[in-house]
DNA sequence: AATGAATGAGCCTTCATTCAT
DNA sequence: GATGAATGAAGGCTCATTCAT
């Protein structure tokens, strides 16, 4: 499972969902191509060979389009770092958990890392706030909540709390948003090892 | 100087850039407040009590005024982790430099930081991309062009230069992007040694 | 029967009407609350809970819709009218019936009364014009018919008979529509004699 | 001034107001021939050779334009009614005055008449609502305002004020509507005399 | 008879930009 | 240099209606 066509497969089977599947996918590449707001609704119509009925009829409004990507897109990256958090037993284990968890989610699905990033404003902006911010809430709490008190008191003796996340995720998302701008070539992939490290070392 | 404000008057002085001034501080508000394609020249000229005509008399059109805004900011920007660079001499002193010349920018002016963050996607698909290409290379060359080719290399052993800067940056942008979003309350400052020492560590 | 649940109850009897008696009921309230083009045939489903396509099994379109309950209100009150004609036997008597049953159709089924003020110019302007035309036409000529002629040549000495409908029947729609819009409070019923003598009186 | 055009001129003048006065005339033509909602801003714009920006740079939005034609409509009808309120001295006189004044500015000025009665629900149901119920308001009252408390008395003695009203206008309105309608042949212009009497004749 | 997904013409409105004054 | 009326392409969205199931 490695591309963006068989993701949406699995997130709405079925032939009923054929439609809405097209639609997802088209909007992804199209907004990524151009930007959110450049994109039409009669663009998107148009590569799908549907109408722009349609596509109101499924996901109401072009918000409402935006939100849908973004929410199936964040609640997908969350459960790949939950089934990592599961497996570790370690601090160390779960911090590499949530790197590389995080790491192999925009490598495995770059079109959607992607668009996760230039659509978060958009939605923080809309209607669906209120979902983003519960999301991004339960999202930072995965890792504090899989851990032990005692592990807990051990992480938190040096670093604030507010700080451990950026100190956690901030180096693997900074390169992933090079790898995804072009700014820089070899895939984050290659670095899960070094990443992980790095992050354990500062946290010492 | 530390707000807005002053920063114009430094940057465009003198009565004849009166104008100038109070369109980049009302767009640059305007911008932060709603996005920047939300944002119309007609509620800039409305707040600035001008013409649009004026407007475009001094910045051509829309896609200049945020180029303005954009590079000013990042020039200003550069130059503070310049200052800070030159007044340190060891590997360590210049990391901590880059580290806290990014956080010692933000947290003295959160409008233009902010700013940053949004415009670059608009920038980079406008005419002005290349004048941005060159200058974000520019910016991440600083610190190993301010490296001795001992130090380069001590720096180097472990760590693919790729990375390096996602390593030194990242957890200190992860952090104010979130403290400029408001997700997070304690400012950057509180965490300016912190974070240097953190990512020290990460790279030995 | 005062009210209008009742008044669909007798007009369209059984329980195999009872989808089309919901559909009127409630197409009736929407057009009154927002008027006719901005009531969508998507609201008066969702508020009936039934479906589009069984509205236009029913109805054929919007336009038959609107239609058959103009008509069908039309033509009751019509009817009441010439209940009351029949039992008059004077000239007084007979135009007290005129006005008297115009103001009690209007109290007894204000929300019919309402609808038909706005939605005789939609019927005008549909397929329905002439069918709307010929019934005014009759509802004209009831009065003038159920006089004797020489009770008709008493009555069109001083008025000509254009005007005499609207000497008869201007005051009462008058303080009626008034009364509908919410623009005087009593209730025409209260005024059902002296509008009725000040009509005579105006007559003579 | 007996055509819409100069009452536009008298009311908009000068050469800058020049398109002001012919979307305006432009749009009423319409409105009447199909109906306000049935008419669109673009049939406006290729009528008047202009452009929907500059439509909606004078009005605001199809609203605005709508509620424009209106009260500048019923502004100058309710000055005709007071000129000749100010010339009548008696009771009678001033009854006159009223229906007079109603049918000569509806004879005057129909098809400002006309878009008048199809109009009002749509001001009643915008955002100019409370403008049209204040000047409903003072319309009502230029009547009563005008007459000596002792006349005041005399006129109230056998009818409610709420009636008095319909009493006065519902004829005159009656037949003006059916006329407008294309419901009868001759002007209400003939009848000018003839209602006035009658009306006295009923208020007696 | 009932359902509701799909259609697509068409509407209102916005807004960057121009240019005559 | 300044002004703001005018332009008009383009966009999001609605909604009556159809039709396969």
């Amino acid at each position: 499972m490695s591309d963006t066509q068989t993701f949406f497969e699995s997130h709405f089977p079925g032939r009923r969902s054929a439609l809405k599947r097209e639609v997802l996918q088209t909007a992804l590449s199209l907004f990524n191509e151009q930007g959110i707001e450049a994109t039409t609704i009669d663009q998107i119509k148009t590569r799908c060979e549907t109408s722009v009925g349609a596509i109101y009829h499924h996901f109401g409004n072009k918000e409402g389009l935006v939100a849908a990507l973004f929410f199936v897109s964040q609640d997908a990256m969350m459960q790949l770092t939950l089934t990592y958090l599961e497996k570790a037993s370690t601090v160390q284990g779960k911090i590499t958990a949530v790197v590389q968890g995080y790491i192999d989610w925009v490598t495995e699905h770059p079109e959607l890392a992607r668009f996760q990033f230039q659509a978060r404003t958009n939605v923080a902006k809309s209607g669906h706030s209120d979902a983003l911010a519960a999301k991004s809430k339960a999202r930072n709490r995965a890792l504090l909540d899989s851990l032990t008190p005692a592990e807990r008191n051990e992480l938190l003796k040096i670093y604030p709390p507010d700080l451990i996340l950026s100190l956690i995720i901030g180096p693997a998302e900074s390169y992933c948003r090079a790898w995804l701008a072009g700014r820089v070539k070899k895939s984050p992939a290659h670095y899960r090892e070094l990443l992980a490290q790095a992050v354990w070392k500062s946290l010492s």
